[in-house]
DNA sequence: TTTCTTTGACCGAGC
DNA sequence: TGCTCGGTCAAAGAA
C-alpha cells in the first residue's frame, strides 16, 4: 500500500470501534525533517493491514512515542513534530487518511489543532470550494471500516469517508508533495454543519465573531440544505452530495475554467472605449447566478475579468482542468464567490487600464474600492519601512506599481501594467484564499475605515504582485481585496490544483518552497469552528483562510499553546486572529517569517 | 445528438 | 423622445 510522504494516513479500520487507532504522520520525509524519526506511514499502514493491532505493539501509543522523544509528558498531538503534511491526495492511496493513534481517543485527537471540527466548514467564498467538505472522514474504504457508534464516540461525526471516485482524484485526502487539499477532492467529502456556525471576522478591535445560522446555510444550496438536514438528523456526514457533484462534473467538465467553475459563454460584445472584445459567461451550475465578463486583448490575453454574483454551489469536481479559458487565477485573481445566497452581491475583479471600470464593480452594497497609483515601497520607506503605513497618505498614492519593472509577463497587456482592483463581498471569511501564496508585510488602518488593512505580498520569488485586504467599514462581511500587478507565475502547485498551469505559463515548478513542503489548503480545513460541541479548539481563532492559500503545518503550529502554533497561518490569520490589537498581528507575522526560514 | 460558441438582434438604463 | 451603450437572448453553426 503506497503512501505518499507526508500523508496523514489511516488504516481502514482506524475508526472501528474497539480497534486500535493510531494517528501517525508519515516520516518518510524525515530527510527533510530530520527530527521526524518514526517509522514511515507506509510501514505503519503495512503493519496495519497485516495486523490490525500491530501498531499497538510496534508502534506504541502516540503518547508513548512522543514521550520517548520528548522525554516529557505528552501534550498529546501537539507535540508531534510537524508532519510533511499530507494534505493533498496522493494518486492512489486509499490509506491516506487519518488514523487515530492507538491509545488516542477521538476526543483526544480532536484536541489536536490539526483536526478541526468539520461542523462549521463553509465553502470558500473565494473559490466556492467546500473546505474539506465535511471532513467526512468516514471511510468506506475496504471492509474493515466501521462506523463509529455515536453513543460511544462523542465525536463520531469525525470520520473519514472514502469518496467513491477514481483513485486519482479521490482516494486521498492528502497530497504529499504539494500538500494541499484539492477542491476537486473536497467536493465529495460530505458536509456537516451545525445549527450555528461561527466565523471570525476581523473587526475594528480584532475579531468580530460572526454567526451563521443554519438557515443561511440551508439557503446556500439545496444540496447543502439536504446535507445539513441529514447531518442534524443523523449527526453524521453521509450525503449524496458527492454523487450529485459527480454527475454534475461528468457533464460540465469540459467547460471547466481555470477558476474551477464551469462557464457558458452567452455573449460577446465589442465595447466602446476598448478594442478588446468582451465575452460574457454564465456559470453553468443550475440556478447559479454567477457571471463573469472576460475581456481579452487581440492577442488573446485576458485583460479584464469581472465576476458578478456569487456561486451558490461548491466548485465542481474535476479530474482535470481545461486550459481553454484563462480566468482570474491566471491573472492572480481568483473569484471570491459569496457563499451566502441571501447576499448575492457582485464581486468584481477588475484590471484597470482598459479604460473602463464596470459600473458593477463597486456598489454601495458590496464594498468600496481602492484604486490607486502609489508606490508601496516608497510609502513604506516614508513611514519608516516598517509594517505600518502613513495613515493620511492618500489611497490613490499608495498603489504605484512596483511590478512595473519586475515580473511583468505580458508587455502590452494593460491588465499587467495597471493595478488591479478586486472588490468582493463575502459573508464567509476566506478573503485570502486565491490560490497564491502571500506574505503579510504590513498592516494599517486607513482613513475612512476603522478596520485594519492587511498587506500581503506574493511570496513567489520575483513576483511583484501585492494585495491588501480590508473589511468594509460599513459591513464586516464585505471584504475588499485590491490586487496590484500580475503574477508572473502560475498558481502554486502546492495549492493542489493539480494542473492549474496553463500552457505557456511559467510555472517554474518551484515547489520546494517552505510552503510546498507541507501545507493544507485552509479552506479545506477550518473556515469556521463549531461552538456547538465541546471542541477544545473551538475558541481558537484559527484562520478561516490563508493568505498563503496554504496552511503550513509547522512545528510551532503544533506546539505553540497560545495560538495553537499556527505559525504558518499567521499571515493568514491576520483578519481572523483573536487579536486584541494589530500589534499582535505583526508580532505573529514576524514569527511566521522565522518559521518560514526554519523550513 | 448533444454541447458549446458565435453573432446579430433585442432590451433596458442612462443621458 | 431618441440615441448610445452595455448586457442578454437565441438561432445557427461548429465541434
Amino acid at each position: 500500500m503506497a503512501s505518499s510522504p507526508g500523508s496523514l494516513d489511516t488504516s481502514a479500520n482506524s475508526h472501528s470501534e474497539g480497534s486500535s487507532n493510531y494517528f501517525s504522520f508519515d516520516t518518510n520525509s524525515s530527510s527533510r525533517y530530520p527530527f521526524m524519526t518514526s517509522s514511515s506511514l507506509t510501514d505503519l499502514l503495512a503493519s496495519s493491514d497485516e495486523e490490525p493491532n500491530n501498531h499497538i505493539t510496534n508502534n506504541s501509543k502516540l503518547s508513548d512515542r512522543i514521550a520517548e522523544r520528548t522525554g516529557s509528558g505528552v501534550p498529546k498531538f501537539k507535540s508531534i513534530p510537524p508532519p510533511s503534511l499530507p494534505l493533498s491526495p496522493p494518486l492512489v492511496s486509499p490509506s491516506s487518511y487519518f488514523a487515530i493513534p492507538a491509545g488516542l481517543s477521538p476526543a483526544e485527537l480532536l484536541d489536536s489543532p490539526v483536526l478541526l471540527n468539520p461542523s462549521n466548514i463553509l465553502p470558500s467564498p473565494t473559490t466556492g470550494t467546500f473546505p474539506a467538505q465535511a471532513f467526512n472522514w468516514k471511510s468506506s474504504y475496504g471492509n474493515s471500516l466501521q462506523n463509529v457508534k455515536k453513543e460511544d464516540k462523542p465525536f463520531s461525526d469525525f470520520s473519514f469517508q472514502q469518496p467513491a471516485r477514481p483513485p486519482t482524484t479521490s482516494t486521498a485526502m492528502f497530497q504529499s508533495s504539494n500538500s494541499t487539499i484539492q477542491p476537486e477532492q473536497q467536493q465529495t467529502w460530505g458536509f456537516q454543519e451545525s445549527a450555528k456556525q461561527d466565523a471570525f471576522v476581523s473587526g475594528k478591535n480584532g475579531m468580530v465573531k460572526m454567526e451563521y445560522n443554519s438557515n443561511s446555510m440551508q439557503s446556500f444550496s439545496p444540496e447543502i440544505a439536504a446535507i445539513q438536514t441529514n447531518s442534524q438528523n443523523n449527526n453524521g456526514f453521509q450525503s449524496d452530495y458527492g454523487n450529485q457533484q459527480q454527475q454534475y462534473q461528468s457533464v460540465r467538465e469540459q467547460r471547466r475554467s481555470e477558476d474551477g467553475y464551469n462557464w457558458r459563454k452567452y455573449g460577446q460584445k465589442q465595447v466602446k472605449g476598448s478594442e478588446n472584445p468582451r465575452s460574457y459567461y454564465k456559470c453553468t451550475y443550475p440556478n447559479c447566478p454567477t457571471k463573469k465578463i472576460l475581456e481579452r486583448s487581440l492577442d488573446g490575453q485576458v485583460t479584464e475579468i469581472v465576476y458578478k454574483g456569487s456561486h451558490n454551489h461548491p466548485k465542481p469536481q474535476s479530474t482535470r482542468r481545461s486550459s481553454s479559458s484563462t480566468t482570474a487565477s491566471n491573472l492572480g485573481m481568483i473569484p471570491a464567490p459569496n457563499s451566502n445566497p441571501n447576499e448575492i452581491q457582485e464581486q468584481s475583479y477588475v484590471t484597470h487600464g482598459s479604460g473602463q471600470m464596470d459600473s458593477s464593480v463597486a456598489t454601495p452594497e458590496n464594498s468600496s474600492i481602492s484604486i490607486g497609483d502609489d508606490d508601496f515601497d516608497s510609502q513604506r520607506s516614508r513611514s519608516g519601512g516598517g509594517d505600518d503605513f502613513e495613515e493620511d497618505e492618500p489611497e490613490a498614492k499608495r498603489w504605484k506599481r512596483e511590478g512595473d519593472n519586475e515580473g511583468i509577463s505580458a508587455p502590452g497587456n494593460k491588465a499587467v501594467r495597471e493595478p488591479r482592483v478586486v472588490v468582493q463581498t463575502t459573508s464567509d471569511i476566506d478573503i485570502l484564499d486565491d490560490g497564491y501564496r502571500w506574505r503579510k508585510y504590513g498592516q494599517k488602518v486607513v482613513k475612512g475605515n476603522p478596520n485594519p488593512r492587511s498587506y500581503y505580498k506574493c511570496t513567489y520569488q520575483g513576483c511583484p504582485v501585492r494585495k491588501h485586504v480590508e473589511r468594509a467599514s460599513h459591513d464586516l462581511r464585505a471584504v475588499i481585496t485590491t490586487y496590484e500587478g500580475k503574477h508572473n507565475h502560475d498558481v502554486p502547485a502546492a495549492r493542489g490544483a493539480g494542473s492549474r498551469s496553463l500552457p505557456g505559463h511559467n510555472n517554474n515548478g518551484n515547489n520546494n518552497s517552505i510552503h510546498a513542503a507541507m501545507s493544507i489548503r485552509p479552506s479545506a480545513v477550518n473556515h469556521v469552528f463549531n461552538n456547538s460541541i465541546d471542541n477544545p479548539i473551538r475558541d481558537q481563532r484559527v484562520p478561516t483562510t490563508t493568505s498563503e492559500g496554504n496552511m503550513p503545518f509547522t512545528l510551532e503550529m503544533l506546539q505553540s499553546p497560545g495560538s495553537f502554533g499556527f505559525s504558518g497561518f499567521g499571515n493568514l490569520m491576520g483578519p481572523y486572529m483573536n487579536q486584541s490589537s494589530t500589534d499582535e498581528v505583526f508580532s505573529r507575522a514576524k514569527r511566521e517569517l522565522e518559521v518560514e526560514n526554519f523550513w
